[in-house]
DNA sequence: ACGCGATAATTAGCCTCCTAATTAGTAACT
DNA sequence: AGTTACTAATTAGGAGGCTAATTATCGCGT
């Protein structure tokens, strides 16, 4: 999340002065949105810093993440068209992603046999190793981000959160058993 | 903050199975983290489509705002190294941002007359005027993604995520007066 | 005055993202 | 069988990030 992780956030008094030139300008609405990018980006940040240590970059990890069966440990083959809906990322992005991890030996293409058009992308079996020794150190990561947050604190955030992005379904989610439909999300 | 913008973030059930085979896996830390991740890329992306309709992308607008005086309306020169610092970026990348700034107008490069190494980014008048044309919408857009937030909600949003991202010094903000030291930052 | 080290900006080269254009393969309809 | 329409992936070209290497200028000590 680029050039805007301002060293100094406005303060909310600033805010007030400055709504006198700028009417639009909502100060607590303000705050709450500089503070979560700072934050966000923040968080991002350091994840991006842990996995560069093991030569691996937020992109490389979620793909690979999610061609891998977290209960398993193996690997689920995906087609560049699936990887990139999930990934919430252009479909030329995926081609150049795993051009770099196939040429790291950490994937591999195959075409699919029932539609050429398709290709099938696969962990190999060193990616696999790869991810599994990286993930133990990912979740101690993220870990440590959050423990300056009590349970308490951590659920009404992740409450207030859910407010801002849209959730897609939220009254769906109620009805569905969590347990059958396991999320095909990386972590 | 590119490729993570999973479209479905694992449930918290899901977590709690995972820990079987992640016993790193903190399932309360991972929630949070992961919806704070999402709502802070959710947000950049809409201010991103924002400022795309008006040919800007964050990079460009912080810059500018980095060079505008919101209480006078004007320019407010700066050398790339003081705009890299409060941008958080390195300076190769105020150079290139310059370069497509400068080419579209909206700013101008001059040599510091007292130590030619120097430059002196200014914003032109008609870089002031795209400015002040975008920056309802801006507000307007800010206040918009917040809305379903009451006020109680955004402080204890703030103070949550204070309590993540290391805001440097809290100690030393109480003792200083808020209205005389005008943060320089960008909204 | 002259050179030497420090500092400011730029350049060069890489990665990850994008959109738009291209290539390859499928399917359906004459 | 051949054209046509669609879909999947890749390629081409651009922007914004980064680090490391270059270039220009300054300031200081001799």
């Amino acid at each position: 999340m680029p050039l805007l992780m301002l060293k100094d956030l406005p303060r909310y008094e600033g805010l007030l002065e400055a709504v006198r030139r700028h009417p639009d300008l909502d100060p607590s609405a303000c705050e709450a949105y500089l503070n979560l990018l700072r934050a966000g980006d923040e968080a991002y940040r350091q994840s991006e810093a842990f996995l560069a240590e093991h030569n691996m970059s937020p992109g490389r990890f979620t793909l690979m993440m999610l061609l891998y069966d977290k209960m398993a440990g193996t690997s689920v083959p995906a087609t560049p068209a699936a990887l990139a809906e999930k990934a919430g990322v252009a479909r030329a992005t995926i081609t150049g992603l795993v051009d770099t991890l196939e040429r790291d030996g950490l994937v591999t293409r195959e075409h699919d046999p029932r539609d050429r058009r398709m290709m099938l992308i696969h962990l190999t079996p060193k990616g696999v190793s790869t991810l599994e020794g990286i993930l133990p150190g990912h979740f101690q990561q993220m870990a440590a981000q959050m423990a300056a947050l009590s349970q308490d604190e951590r659920k009404t955030l992740v409450r207030i959160l859910n407010k801002i992005a849209g959730s897609p379904a939220p009254a769906a989610r109620i009805e569905t058993d969590p347990l059958v439909h396991a999320s095909p999300s990386t972590y």
